[in-house]
Order: structure tokens, then sequence, then C-alpha cells
DNA sequence: GCGACAG
DNA sequence: ATCTTGTCGC
């Protein structure tokens, strides 16, 4: 497990992080399909907070992705850089979960998110954040809907129906479980949104959430409890 | 102006 | 995100 200061040139303010976002939303890459679904490796991550100690924990969680066994795994621990403002999300996770990735031993592959990529106020959400930041290619894959409408998907795994601003498709709506409320896809760096919902589903042989999220989180959870007295 | 709002 | 017991089901 590593540690993590908040970088010196983070931003303070909420009109800051907007200004921020509308730099780097131009290095977006979105014209890649990204690598294949079923192939090399996918890494998950999340973040845990424990507001009252001012702790955040994150975690890197690296899958096999035929297999999705665990092929190697990283912790870091810091302090909370942002308070949570919806829209500036990133400016709260990425600090720690930088470190994290930076701790791993191998190659990432595909960055999986919980949160949104394209799907955003401004079109840059935490997934594109990460994926300019890192040059990784990243997806997003969030529990809600956020400020996006959608029509319900067919009640088959695999439907999928457009996450909407307005008329703009900015992410899908995608059944990873028959009859469960879907999960929002959104594409984040060098990844098409085809692409980010197929390996979504290669990611959900068995729960709503994908298992690099799933590991990710119960290991944020852990390095948590384990970094607050 | 008011409410809603990824995690 | 986090606060939180039991409960129903495989």
């Amino acid at each position: 497990m590593t540690t993590v200061r908040t970088p010196p040139d983070w931003p303070a303010t909420e009109e800051q992080a907007r200004a921020v976002q509308d730099e780097l939303r131009g290095r977006v890459v979105l014209d890649e399909p990204g690598p294949p679904p079923g192939a090399g490796r996918v890494t998950g991550v999340d973040v845990a907070y424990d507001d009252e100690h001012d702790v955040v924990a994150a975690a890197a969680v690296v899958l096999d992705a035929a297999s999705l066994d665990v092929v190697a795994e990283a912790t870091a621990v810091g302090r909370i850089s942002f308070p949570y403002v919806p829209g500036l999300l990133a400016f709260r996770e990425i600090p720690t979960v930088l470190a994290a990735l930076d701790a791993l031993p191998c190659p990432p592959g595909l960055v999986v998110c919980d949160g949104y990529g394209l799907a955003h106020p401004r079109r840059f959400g935490l997934a594109s954040h990460l994926g300019v930041l890192t040059g990784l290619p990243t997806i997003g894959v969030a529990k809600n809907p956020f400020t996006f409408t959608y029509d319900d998907p067919g009640l088959a795994r695999g439907s999928t129906a457009p996450l909407l601003a307005g008329t703009e498709e900015v992410g899908r709506a995608l059944r990873t479980r028959a009859g469960v409320k879907p999960v929002f896809v959104s594409v984040g760096h060098r990844v098409d949104l085809d692409n980010a919902c197929a390996h979504t589903l290669a990611l959900t042989p068995e729960y709503r959430l994908p298992e690099t999220t799933r590991r990710a989180d119960a290991l944020c959870r852990r390095a948590l409890r384990e970094a607050t007295p």
C-alpha cells in the first residue's frame, strides 16, 4: 500500500476544476475501437472514503480478461482532495486512483471506472479524465443514470437502450442480468461504445456489476479499514 | 430562484 | 459514498 498527497497544482475551487475539465476535454480520443473483449487484461479501480478522518483509499485490481482471475492488485491511501460535487467526482478520486495504478507490478490494460466517462455535464467524467492523464483505454460503468434519461432496455441480458442527454447519445443502459436494473456504460478514452458494452458484458457473467469493480470495491474498503484507527 | 445530481 | 438488522433464497 502506498500513500499519496494531493498534488500542489490541484484545483481548490469548483470554478478551477471546471476550467481543468474544459481544457483536458480536447485530449480525449474517441476514434479508437479499444482492445478486444476477452483478451489481455482488464483493471478495475474504485475508491472508499472516511470523511470523518478525511481519509480516502483506492484500489486497482488487474484481472485476466478471459478467466477473470485476479492477476495483480494494489492500493493507495491519502487525504480527501476535493468535496463531492456532482460533475466534479474525478477531482475527489483521481490522485489516489493514480497512485494505486502506479503501484501495480504490471500494465493494467483496459481500465474500468466506477462512474461515467463521456456521459457527463461537460462530457468529461472520471473515466475520460483518468484516460487522458494515463493514456490508457478507459470506460465508465455507473450504477445510476445521473442526470440522463433512458427507456428501459429489454429484460434479457445484453439488451441496451440509449442513455440520452436531450437527443445526444452519451452512453448506454445495459442489462447485465435478466430482469435486473441495468448499468450505465459510457466511453472514457480510446474505446468505442460498442466495445465498452461488450467488455461490460464479458465482465458480468454472474452479477450486475463488473467483476473488476466488485473486486476493486472490496479491496478499497478493506484498505480503508486497515488505514483507519 | 429551486431542485436534482456519478461516488 | 456512508449510516445500518434482519431476512429471504440459492
